[in-house]
DNA sequence: CTCTCGTAGCGAAATCTTTCGCTATTCCTC
DNA sequence: GAGGAATAGCGAAAGATTTCGCTACGAGAG
C-alpha cells in the first residue's frame, strides 16, 4: 500500500483520462465512457475507482450526493514521469533519441515545425 | 494465445533489452544479467524465454548446445511501436504535443539542438 | 409507508504476469 | 560407467490487475 508510487495501470490510465477530459465527475459519467470504450459493468467502474481512491489516484466529495470524483495527479505531472519512464526503459535515458524518433516517423505540418523550431532556438537562451 | 499481439510486459521487456545488447544469446548470459537487475532466479529466467517463445517474442537455435535465443523484434520497431501506443495514450495521438513535452523538459546540448533541427528541415522538403 | 431506482461497497472470481521448486537430460571429469 | 554441474522443462504458487455478483442504503414516487 505504501510503495513507491508506481504508474497507473492500463485501465487507471483509461479513467485518468476520462476524468481529466470531463473534470470532476460522478462515477456515472465516468462509467459512461468507459463502458462506451470497452463495455465493462458498472460495478467495475466504482471498484477501480476505489482502487484509484486507496492509491490517492483520485480523491472524491462524499459530500456531494452522487459523489463527485476528481484527479489529485494532473494530466502533465504524469505523462512527464510516463515520458522519462518510457525513455528511461527504452532509449537508455536519451530523450534526444526519442524525439528524433518520434519526429522522423510522423508528418506535420509547416506550423507545427515551426513551433519546434520556436521552441528549440528558445532553449539555446537560458 | 493468438490474441492481437500486445505490447510486451515489464520483465519481457528487460529480456528484449538485454538481448538487443548482447545479441543472440544462451540462457546463462541473459540470466547473469537479470539477475543483476532484480536478483531472480535462474528458473525465472528460462520460463520468461519460453513465455517469449511462445509468444514470438524470441525465437531460438536448439542446435546449438547451449540453446540460443534471438528477438524477433528489432529495437527499433519495438520502440516505434510502444511510442506510437505511448503517445496514443497520452497524447490522444499527438506526436508533437509529445515532441514538445519532451523537448521543453530535458536539457540538450547544442549538437543535438542542431540534430533535431537538421531533421526538421528535412521533413519540409517531401 | 412501501417500492423502485440509482448509488456504494465488498468479497471473490477471472486473467495475466512473474516466480520458483522439482525433475529430467546432457555432458564433462575422473 | 558413476558423480556432479550446467541446461531444460513443467506445473503450480504467488502477485497484480480487472471484472462482476450480490447486498445495502438513501431519496423520491406513488
Amino acid at each position: 500500500m505504501t510503495k513507491p508510487p508506481s504508474q497507473p495501470t492500463e485501465v487507471e490510465l483509461q479513467i485518468l483520462r476520462i476524468l481529466w477530459e470531463l473534470g470532476p465527475s460522478p462515477v456515472r459519467e465516468v462509467h459512461k465512457r468507459l463502458e462506451a470504450e470497452k463495455g465493462t459493468n458498472y460495478s467495475t467502474t466504482v471498484k477501480m475507482l476505489s482502487v484509484m481512491l486507496d492509491k490517492r489516484l483520485v480523491k472524491r466529495d462524499e459530500q456531494a450526493s452522487p459523489h463527485i470524483y476528481r484527479t489529485t495527479v494532473s494530466r502533465e505531472k504524469t505523462s512527464q514521469k510516463m515520458l522519462t519512464d518510457f525513455v528511461e526503459k527504452l532509449y537508455a535515458g536519451s530523450t534526444m533519441s526519442l524525439v528524433l524518433q518520434a519526429l522522423s516517423s510522423t508528418k506535420a505540418t509547416r506550423a507545427e515545425l515551426d513551433e519546434v523550431r520556436q521552441l528549440l532556438d528558445q532553449m539555446e537562451r537560458p
